[in-house]
Formats: C-alpha cells, structure tokens, sequence
RNA sequence: GGCGACAUAGCCAAGUGGCUAAGGCACGAGUCUGCAAAACUCUGAUCCCCGGUUCGAAUCCGGGUGUCGCCUCCA
C-alpha cells in the first residue's frame, strides 16, 4: 500500500518512495541538551515515533538518527549571545558536560515513559567536531563560506534560492536585529558555520582560524552526511525548525554538495497550553514529570496527541488528559475483554476484521492520520464477539500506536490504615445482614476519611480518593 | 509591515466535490446492581458569514469576520 507524507519541500501530499527500497534512512533534529524537555517537545518525538511505527508497519528497515545538541546552540538563532550550555552550566553551577549528560538522561527518560521506541544511532555534536570542521573547510573550498574577525559565515547570496522551505521574502523581512550583530557579515542572512572563542569561553576546539567552537546548524549537517549519507529520505523537526535551521542545513548542504539533504522534510506543529503559547513568563511550560505528578501514565499524553493530526495545534487542557485518560482506560479495557473472550468467528466476522485492518493501514499511510486511524481502533474494540482474533488484531495496531494497550490496570500498592480496613470489615457484615442503610452510611463515611470503596463481582475495592 | 495556520455537535476532532458528515470525552436514556461505581448498549451537528462555480460543496474560487502562530528564544 502506499505511503503519502505532507512534504513541507513540495507543500503537499507526496506519495513516498525510499531511495532505498529496503531501509529507509531518517534524520531527526533531537534535544538541546540544557535544560528539561517539555510536552511541547515530547509532541514533536511522538509524532516522530509515529513516523518510524508506521514506516516498519509497511514492512520498511529503518535507519533512523538523532543528535544531541550540546554545542553551538546560541540563546539567539541570529548568532549573538551565549552559548546554551554555557549559560545553564553558570545558572547551574556545574560544567557544560554535567549540564548534558544530566539533561540527556532526563530526555531519556521521558521516552521511555512515554514508550517512544529509542532511534537506531544517537550522536553528540561534541563527539562530532573533525567532521563539522571538514565540513566546513569543504564549504570554504567551494567558495560558499568567508572568514570574518569573530566567525566563518555562510554567504547566502552565492545560492540560486534562499530560503526555499519557507515564502520569506528576506528583502522584506525586517533583518534590522540580524544587521548589528557584526557588521562584516555580507548578507544580513548569512549565519554562522564556526565561531572563534572568546579567551575564557568554556567550550572551544582548535581549528584553522584558532580556537573555536561550531554553530548550531553544521552539526546536523556534519552527522546526517556521516551517518545517512550526502542524501536520505525524510528529515524531520518541529515547525519552528523552518526558518532558520533546516533553511540553514539545506544551505550547507547546497554549498558543500549540490544537494537538498533528504527528500521529503516533515514537520510538527506547536502545542499550546490553554490555546496560547507555552511560556516560561506565563508559567505554564508542563513536563512529562508534571503528567506523572497529578497522577497519569504518560501514555495518556501520547494519546492525547492522536486526537488530531500532527500537522495542526494541539491545545493541551488538564480536562483534555482527563478525557483522554478515560479513553485510555476504555481502550485497555476492550483489549482485556477480547483477550479474555471465548466466541468463536466465523468467516464473515474475519472478513469484517479484514476490514478494520485496512481502513487502519490506510489510515496511517494517509500522512499519519491518526485520529482516523483511532477510529477504526474503536471499531475494532467495540466489536461485538468478543474474541482473542480481535485482541490480536488490536495487538497489531498497538504497534504502530505504541499505547501499551495490553498494559493491566494498575494496581496501586497503598497502605489503607487499620481504621479503614475495620470500616471495611463493619460494612462487609451490615451487607450480608442487608443493612442497606447502615452500608451506606459506612460508605460515606470511608469517603470523608478520604478512601472510595466499591462494590464488585468479588467483593470489595478500595482506593484512596 | 511580510509569511502562515485554523474556524465542523457542550468540548477535542476526522473529512480535500456525491452513500445516512468518522471517532473520543461529557450529557441524557437504558441493561446490570439493594443503591452507587465500574462495565456494556443507545441517543446528538448540514459544517463562521456573504457571493460565485457546479446537476451536486463542509470540501473549489472571490470577499468578509474571528482566533492563533512565525519573522526575536522555543519541538
């Protein structure tokens, strides 16, 4: 079956065609390593997840990488101010390596917890340095680069088109904050390949024009050639990646081969918190470690980010993980009951089984479409027979959804206090007299001490409300 | 100022010219239960406004209105 991907190169649906037929060979722009990842960010590693899930459902092998910045990513994109690691490592009090590695392993983390399968090769662009230097020695062999006192730049006028992802019209953009930042650059939309290193600055490499350290976008370009190739199949990124990064990759690239690095370039758009944008100012920037805190399993979030395409905004509400979780819940549910359901099918049944699968494929080759793709998911669970065939059917979808759908409730472990535990006891008994009265006045009494009981087919549950 | 996205039931949202406009959550009704909870079943919209193209438009074109984002840090 066909793939199709929204290609921000082209501006629209492209049917996808590997340049190799069995692997497909993905970049992704992964995490500045200086401070904890959000759920904005983990928005853009879901739908990357998602991207890699569905590639292997069509049958593909991936060879899929993802830096990690812990270099050259300035506090301004238009090459002025500190260096992010640099800055964090003063905030912080620790060296630019424990800033990393520290915030590299939290990134980790939330990966796992949010089961976003781990990329084939991960590289640092400190372990990185030889190649970005002869990167850009090629750029300046080529002519595409020049030397001014405090940087190597990229002359963006010795291109046939920039920008060319995005319509700016750079004559028209108001460039004045770029102009200042040195008067010796060209254009004001050249940007820096290489910095040279003030004295004291914490981290530099020695280099031809003394010692320095890389700019933020030759990275992705120095490792994806090295890793994937002059030119692979889809890069990826968050939309704000748009304008200056992947522009700036796409010009390195140009400069030092002729060449557009990937084929097709995929982006995620922007969560927002409340329907504005996230915000240190406004206080409202969520961790997965927040998901966690008020008590949901992160799956839930990456639920959450099914419940529309990820080419559109996702406006993330604490009623929205509510509902979602909910939903969760239900699913996991369904896929019990049919894991657990003894009706036999019969050949119409797995006909309409058939069915469901390929909707669902379709779904998913359809750039992603994963509230689609849901809904064929809830076809599956809502059906009627109940049957292990459909708990596997389901079993199949979860690969692509990765939702841990076969995940049991979980049984939280909590000490109930003896006081509670006789409460329990006393309403136990009122109900084998069929003391109605008295079992609900017990009930409600467990409640204000702050437990939920329940009665069940087995008896009594209890939780802590 | 330039660029871009979006506007579909109470909320989230799929849908890109034509079967009864997916699905989830909430609400309501019902089954079950002493009751409640859980679970399960059922129920709802003609698609921001105006004009046009067409046999036919939520879907295409033009014009409005509104919300948001980017061009400055950010996935």
């Amino acid at each position: 079956m066909d793939i199709y991907f929204y290609n921000t190169l082209t501006r629209k649906k492209d049917k996808f065609v590997p340049i190799d037929p069995n692997e497909v060979r993905i970049y992704s722009c992964g995490p500045t390593v200086y401070k904890d990842a959000t759920i904005g960010n983990m928005r853009t590693n879901i739908f990357q997840d998602v991207l890699r899930r569905v590639l292997k459902y069509n049958g593909y092998k991936i060879k899929h990488v993802m830096n990690i910045t812990d270099v050259g990513h300035l506090v301004s994109d238009g090459d002025e101010g500190e260096d992010k690691m640099i800055k964090s490592a003063r905030e912080e009090h620790k060296t630019p390596l424990e800033i990393a590695e520290h915030y590299t392993k939290l990134f980790f983390q939330d990966l796992k917890d949010l089961n976003i399968e781990t990329p084939e090769i991960i590289c640092k662009a400190t372990d990185h340095i030889p190649e970005m230097l002869e990167y850009v020695k090629k750029l300046m062999e080529n002519g595409y680069a020049y030397e001014t006192s405090t940087a190597i730049y990229f002359d963006i006028s010795k291109l046939d088109k920039y920008p060319i992802l995005s319509n700016l019209n750079i004559e028209e953009q108001k460039a004045g904050a770029r102009v200042d930042v040195d008067p010796e650059k060209r254009n004001p939309y050249d940007f820096a390949l290489w910095i040279k290193a003030p004295e004291n600055h914490l981290m530099k490499w020695d280099s031809p024009w003394g010692p320095s350290y890389p700019g933020w976008h030759i990275e992705c370009s120095a490792m994806g050639q090295k890793y994937l190739g002059e030119q692979f199949d889809i890069h990826t990124g968050g939309i704000d990646l748009i304008p200056t990064h992947h522009e700036n990759e796409i010009a390195q690239s140009k400069g030092a081969c002729g060449k557009i690095p990937a084929n097709y370039w995929l982006h995620g758009e922007y969560l927002l918190i409340n329907g504005g944008k996230m915000s240190k100012s406004l206080g409202n920037v969520y961790l997965i470690k927040d998901i966690k805190d008020r008590g949901y399993d992160p799956i839930v979030y990456k639920l959450l980010c099914y419940s529309c395409s990820y080419r559109i905004k996702l406006n993330f509400t604490w009623e929205g993980m509510e509902a979602t979780s909910k939903s969760l819940e239900r699913l996991r549910n369904g896929y019990k009951t049919h894991k657990e359901g003894k009706e036999k099918l019969d050949e119409e049944d797995r006909k309409k089984l058939e069915e469901i699968e390929h909707n669902f494929h379709e779904a998913i080759n359809d750039d992603m479409n994963m509230p689609l793709a849901m809904s064929y998911v809830w076809e599956a669970v809502r059906y009627n027979k109940k049957s292990s065939e459909v708990a596997d059917l389901l079993l199949k979808f979860d690969t692509v959804l990765g939702l841990k759908i076969d995940k049991e409730p979980e049984q939280e472990e909590v000490e109930i206090p003896k006081e509670i535990l006789d409460l329990m006891e006393q309403r136990k008994q009122a109900r084998q007299e069929k003391n109605w009265a008295e079992s609900d006045r017990l009930r409600d009494l467990i409640k204000e001490k702050g437990y939920e009981v329940k009665d069940t087919k087995d008896g009594m549950s209890i939780s802590k409300y």
